[in-house]
DNA sequence: TGAATTAGTTTGATAGGCAAACTAAATTTG
DNA sequence: CAAATTTAGTTTGCCTATCAAACTAATTCA
């Protein structure tokens, strides 16, 4: 309609930026009530997010989720007595060093994973919808550009 | 090399799933730090994210501001006590009805809006890098459906 | 074997958030 | 028009999440 390229790319970066800050808080919002509303309503979005960082099979220990995360090693230590007390995961003493705790899902806590994982796999498939593969494609190599200037602005910040 | 288009777009799925979920907490550290070396380190990401809010030309209200980001009255007079403490905000009273307030961007606060929009900027530039028209569009289209999904996903949950 | 290191826990302090009570202004109603 | 109700924003009191530092127990180094 006379727009030039131009043009019509300088609203696509504007709307596209708008979209995505507001899309993540959104997933977050939608997250916490689908548990609030689920057998799995008495935890919390961070804790379902630790029970997704321990993860099905790893043993992970502490201190390993804890850099994963990005917290210190207390707030983690409250948070897995919160998920133990609950019965979503257990602590197990390594038995070639005593001082390591290797992190378990219990069966309940891998129930809880799983609805997790379904609810973004729905998301993203609703996110590919209609998408041929070749254009998958290119979804994920805009998805591998974001995460490479990312990786790079961390290095220089 | 062999590998079956549904596999393909299975393994899509996962990276693309990961990805994003990583994403957002990487941008919103790369920010911390970008602020705390620049000229407006005596304010934190989410008192960034209510400059943004406020923005550069409206003058909102304490109640459409606290709408948009989701926090309640007294946590919204709290921040912007600090922003103006700071000198990033006034507070401007409205002539109509002196009960509302209108909030407004100070030069410095200003200054700070543009910085983190040159920052977004940039993200969505690199998110786009190498792309032409049609496939941004293609994008703007995984945005709109992905958007579609979290708002239906919103009514329901 | 004693010293230093390491993994995880405990402790004390701080920050950010909410809900409810409150204040001041505007609007409705009898 | 005066009293009652509603509304916008602030204050208050409380709660939760987080961190850093001190601490404990186990391991490794010298």
């Amino acid at each position: 309609m006379g727009q030039s390229a131009a043009n019509l790319r300088k609203s696509d970066y504007k709307f596209i930026s708008d979209e995505l800050v507001d899309v993540y808080d959104i997933i977050l919002r939608i997250e916490e009530r689908s548990i609030r509303k689920s057998r799995f309503k008495d935890i919390n979005i961070k804790q379902m997010h630790l029970v997704h960082a321990i993860g099905l099979h790893s043993k992970k220990t502490t201190s390993e989720v804890a850099h994963i995360l990005k917290l210190s090693k207390g707030t983690l230590t409250a948070n897995l007595n919160i998920l133990e007390r609950k019965g979503y995961i257990i602590r197990v003493h390594n038995h070639n060093d005593r001082r390591v705790i290797n992190l378990k899902l219990t069966s309940k806590g891998r129930l809880l994973y799983r609805a997790h994982s379904a609810f973004h796999q729905q998301l993203v498939k609703s996110f590919l919808k209609g998408f041929n593969d070749d254009e998958v494609k290119l979804i994920r190599k805009a998805i591998i550009n974001l995460r490479e200037f990312l990786d790079k602005a961390s290095e220089q910040v």
